[in-house]
DNA sequence: ACCATTATTAAACATCGTTCAATTGACATG
DNA sequence: CATGTCAATTGAACGATGTTTAATAATGGT
């Protein structure tokens, strides 16, 4: 049984959000429980909500450092692609691979519901826009003759529709077979977006 | 208090569904319980589990409904347009439409997970498979030098992709005001999409 | 050695989904 | 009309949930 100053409160705070995303790795993040996560760092309920506000503020804990393994990886491929549009596709594929090494913590970020419908903290939606910035830069250098609002919105419809080819995927509503076959079915969103939004005139956003 | 036959297992089937209906579009559907849907149709707990599986089965069924509002709508706003490529976009603002105006029971359809990672039943992919042949017909008009698994392929890169700005815009993700401007973003997406994909030739999916 | 501080626990509360023995009402039969 | 069968319905029970909090125990300072 831990005693006290066994762990520091910030080692606590690294321990849970560890076993934590063990939890939700293995066994999706319906099995994440107060009891359950205690008991997997050797405390008791109490502890955790001494380091935690309450399970939503752990979850959006969790999260966050998703958001950040998955803009890493993401900034990590994007070293070894070549021109603005290999690198766009290859932004897709990397969202995509992601999605499929971690469902249950992927899925966790969009399904997670604030209580009383408060908004995301501020520090979560910057990560979000981060990633949203690397689609709208790409798309910047692809469509030079568009305006940067137009940009944003592409960037916007494009990057929601690989969400929601990801989303299906992993519902299995697509009739996918494994990850290539999505990859295809992303590939086709993206490539034909793209081909027809290069040959856009400005006014056809 | 409800006596015995004042209602057949029907009836009962049908005041539950109507009931779990209107906690969920007012509530959304984390605040669906079994005691207090019983409470609503003045039975207690039992009598819903003489109904139902239990509530998993239900949701299913609610689900199930809502499905077919959703293709009743789209169909029925099919026939307000003119054009293979009208319809088409029209089919992505007719989804969008009906995500905004019932925005609870629609998110319930996709983040409902079921037990055990069973499969959904039959009839509810049918249901879905349905609204893909929708997108599958309007894009056959359109790309008639594709092959049928190019079309089938594009009409679930196209499909997921309204879809997956649908998500992301009632998550607030997209920092889009309003639907117009969520249907603004889909229109991007359908348009650009559309235009790369007539232009294609056979070989790029 | 004692005290003040505080980390930690364990029990409590309301609610959840689900089950099931007990009850109660309706209907058929005599 | 009385009686008995049957099933619709109840309500209590179970284990689990998130969250709070009084009690406890261990630490560091004096």
């Amino acid at each position: 049984m831990a005693r006290r100053s066994d762990h520091s409160r910030e080692e606590i705070r690294e321990m849970a959000l560890t076993a934590a995303e063990e939890i939700i790795a293995t066994q999706g993040h319906q099995a994440l429980s107060a009891r359950k996560l205690a008991s997997a760092i050797g405390y008791t309920v109490g502890t955790l909500y001494l380091v935690f506000e309450n399970l939503d503020d752990l979850i959006l804990q969790v999260n966050g450092r998703t958001l950040d393994r998955l803009y890493d990886l993401i900034v990590a491929d994007q070293r070894h692609c070549d021109g603005a549009e290999a690198c766009l596709f290859q932004l897709g594929h990397s969202y995509i691979r992601f999605a499929d090494s971690e469902p249950h913590a992927w899925q966790m970020i969009f399904e997670h519901r604030l209580a009383d419908d408060r908004e995301a903290p501020d520090w979560l939606r910057q990560k979000v826009a981060r990633m949203f910035a690397l689609v709208e830069e790409r798309l910047a250098q692809l469509a030079a003759q568009h305006t940067r609002p137009e940009i944003a919105q592409a960037a916007r419809a494009l990057w929601g529709g690989v969400h929601g080819i990801c989303i299906l995927a992993i519902n299995q509503t697509l009739g996918a077979a494994g990850v290539e076959s999505v990859q295809a079915i992303t590939h086709s969103l993206m490539s034909n977006f793209v081909k027809g939004f290069v040959t856009a005139s400005t006014d056809t956003q």
